[in-house]
DNA sequence: ACTTGGCAAGACACATTGTCTCGAAGGAAG
DNA sequence: CTTCCTTCGAGACAATGTGTCTTGCCAAGT
């Protein structure tokens, strides 16, 4: 399969969520976080994946000394966006509205979801009221 | 990555979208449909995509004969619903909730994608109040 | 000089994925 | 019965992705 090369794996996930719960950090941070009591490996693995996940765009580094600290270049809503487009590319020719579909029809949605869709149905009204006064 | 093992390959789903067109076909079918002028070899692959797919459930086959009909255990909808509730359990602790969220506030909804929102949600609320008479 | 920590590069084992090969079974036609 | 054709199951195979680990180098501090 041609997989997306765009999108991060479970490992990379891990540390990109430790990378957003600190904005900025070094290896050794994220390593210590990840892995606790970790060993010289655990430290080159988590490298690596920085290393892959520059390569996808996900981080970008900076030398500061003699160390690379890394920043987030997505955030989690972003990576959502992306697996969402690749849901609807792969089964629904490119379509978000099935996805929606499928997710208003869910019978999974808690009370609460419901609650939060309502709300999320009033500002997309507000919102649709203030383009069209835009224009 | 430990993979969901619950989900179709590339190869798998354009077997599995064949399938849907037909409701129930054999190996042949499938494969002059998949591969017009179609050799031996491309017989064996969609042969071997359909074991894998009737491995994950997502087909069966019966013998008619001294050939397999295959026919699908899961439609288009239920696949996006593996596929956000994926999402969902990756990067939003289950909820689908940030999902719906995402969707709604996509600046890349069309026109028409905003007017069968409205009518979903009209669907929506209509099955919620037939839900709270119910009980 | 020695130790420590970080670095880049690459080897690696393993699973997945799509494809292909092989031998056997079984039915139809001569 | 023999031949031919189709399908079958089982497995081999290369390519790729993924997570981990090893190695050797370099810089800084003691």
């Amino acid at each position: 399969m041609v997989r997306n090369p765009y999108d991060a794996t479970e490992a990379e996930q891990a540390v990109l969520e430790s990378l957003w719960s600190k904005d900025t950090a070094t290896i050794r941070q994220l390593t210590d976080e990840l892995y606790p009591n970790g060993t010289a490996s655990n430290f080159s693995t988590v490298q690596k994946l920085l290393e892959r996940l520059e390569g996808k765009g996900f981080v970008e580094r900076e030398r500061r000394g003699s160390a690379n600290w890394f920043r987030p270049l997505v955030d989690r809503h972003e990576l959502i966006g992306r697996r969402l487009s690749a849901v609807a590319e792969s089964l629904c020719d490119g379509s978000l509205t099935p996805l929606l579909q499928h997710l208003v029809e869910a019978h999974d949605l808690t009370a609460q979801d419901r609650k939060s869709l309502h709300t999320l149905i009033e500002k997309f009204d507000e919102k649709k009221k203030t383009k069209s006064k835009e224009r």
